[in-house]
DNA sequence: CTGAAAGCGCTTACAG
DNA sequence: CTGAAAGCGCTTACAG
């Protein structure tokens, strides 16, 4: 193994001390311009590369961000990808880097923090995906910063940046009443996730707003409590309009209503959460709510370095998504509706 | 910011020295047992962590390794979310950590290498998705370890980790002809990366060694040669079974198909390639081939840890696929065929 | 403008 | 079994 170049191989060259060579490549003042040059040019040619290890020991900062995502998450949503790639640009960017880990089963259920903590790998956590509350509180006492991503917990302080699925769905399901739908159900197991709760609860909201009486037949779960995906089963009578809690699970309901023989949307309208691949992967291709990952990304960075600097707090913040009209909703005909 | 506990407070609060520390934590001779047992209890009771950056410093190694995905591949392949897992699992397995770079077209176009690597934020790389000829020559001359995996360079001497794409689009259209096809068209830009040649070229081997003349009018472009995707256009003599080098295409081309109402696989077979998400969204589900993700991701982190000790060579490593029969393939029974 | 000294947290010889 | 000394690569006062 060649050793790497260090900063007292280039004094050695020039003739000169480390500290020169550490001023003239952190363009610090304290060198002359000359001198300066000369150590960079030098440098270059040397091959040398900065040590960041040896600043990390100095002042107990490694400029990475651990990213946690438990598995389950990962496997399904393939939508964080995107999330993935925003973090390490957005990281990157800031001078940061981010370093992966996969919160498997076991590490969760035996509240094993992952190693980059114990070895001090990491200035903070960026929890991506929803994880146990028990876990949750486990990543509240530890001694480094932690903030949640896409999902917060009820019984923890922690700062989150979620989207704001309360909002969103609320304002989905008024435009499904808008378009002349009363009967509308809600796809989704409301105690798997915050965001399936919240995105229920939005939907009730509208509900009420618009003096709808909400029928408990019509909230219909696609999933254990643990995440497990399950088999959704149709109620007897047929809402006019399904408002589903991600489109993965609209295109599995448009999927089933279809082989049942309903035609979407003009016997059936279906929207979906999150715009991710199913919405346009779906016939008709769903109307949904676009996740703004780029501001949520853009916020939790700029949270945790905040956070490392000045451990200041922040609290839960909500960021508004954005609905995207296409092609799974029919505007039902009041009237006609009447008539049949 | 409260400093960390370090060795030497443990040290401190025992009355011990900080070497005895070390060795205690570290499960090193040279310290009596029961004094051991008082150090871990009292480390554990201070909320003592292990700073592995001192170590680096020392000797050099960060035990990081670094990940870097091309943008445009991280986009449209949602597939690499199993890799990103199944790394960033198998590295922390081994004690390493996963450190994710995106890299950007900007960098890829201006042949600047990471931060990370600058830095020496990491003992080595693995390169996920194909990045261009002149990228890859810089990263074989970098001075630490490069492992390139899923993709290989035919100008560069890197080691690789790759699918075994030539013998299963071997297999695969031998299972084609097989079943009684022999008008059968490829569909991939084969300029755009090596697996699609490959594909192409394990596809045409088949052919050729069945006696069936190519015809070029059957090789049929899906993307431009830098990744973007194009519309595709049907021949104008339809074959009895399309060849195409991913799922996703495939899915593409099915929907094409049936648009133009031609069913699957009544009158046109079609297989893919990959196994993602998109061979059971396909109706009919596809007949397609498994990428072991699980045994290329053990190779390429096996590879670059040994390489990092020892610098030692593998070569283009194939990884052997796995057919995975489904619904989209037809036997055509030759004698019936004749007779239209 | 230039550099000798001390220190970050840890480990490895080596001495007692 | 225990620990003082030196060193990893760098930076920050501080002295010249």
């Amino acid at each position: 193994m060649n050793r790497n170049v260090t900063m007292q191989d280039i004094a050695d060259r020039l003739g000169v001390s480390k500290v020169t060579v550490s001023k003239a490549l952190n363009n610090k003042e304290g060198v002359g311009e000359e001198l300066r040059l000369k150590i960079k040019k030098t440098a270059e040619e040397m091959g040398y590369r900065y040590n960041s290890c040896a600043k990390s020991v100095k002042y107990g900062l490694t400029y990475n961000i651990g990213v946690i995502s438990p598995e389950k998450f990962t496997g399904t949503n393939s939508f964080y990808i995107s999330f993935y790639k925003m973090i390490s640009k957005e990281l990157d960017r800031r001078g940061y880097s981010a370093i992966l880990h996969t919160l498997s089963h076991e590490e969760e259920a035996s509240l094993r923090l992952p190693r980059l903590y114990y070895e001090c790998k990491a200035d903070g956590l960026i929890i991506l995906g929803q994880v146990g509350t028990r876990y949750a509180e486990l990543l509240g006492s530890i001694d480094i910063p932690v903030v949640f991503l896409d999902f917060y917990d009820k019984h923890s302080e922690i700062d989150s940046v979620i989207s704001d699925n309360f909002h969103a769905a609320y304002e989905l399901t008024n435009y499904l009443i808008e378009n002349g739908h009363r009967e509308i159900a809600y796809i989704g197991n409301i105690n798997a996730t915050s965001s399936i709760q919240d995105r229920y609860l939005g939907y009730l909201k509208s509900l009420l707003e618009n003096r709808i009486t909400p029928n408990p037949d019509y909230v219909i779960s696609d999933r254990l409590d643990d995440g497990t995906l399950t088999d959704i089963v149709l109620p007897e009578r047929m809402p006019t309009a399904f408002v589903c809690n991600c489109d993965m699970v609209a295109y599995k309901i448009v999927n089933k209503l279809k082989q049942s023989g309903w035609r979407i949307p003009e016997d059936v309208s279906v929207v979906g959460f999150d715009d991710d691949i199913y919405a346009t992967l779906t016939i008709p291709n769903l109307t949904t709510v676009q996740v703004n990952v780029a501001e949520m990304t853009s916020l939790a960075v700029n949270m945790i370095i905040n956070k490392i600097r000045s451990n200041k707090s922040y609290g839960r913040i909500p960021v508004r998504g954005r609905i995207i009209i296409r092609d799974s909703v029919r505007t039902i005909n009041r009237n006609q509706e009447a008539m049949e």
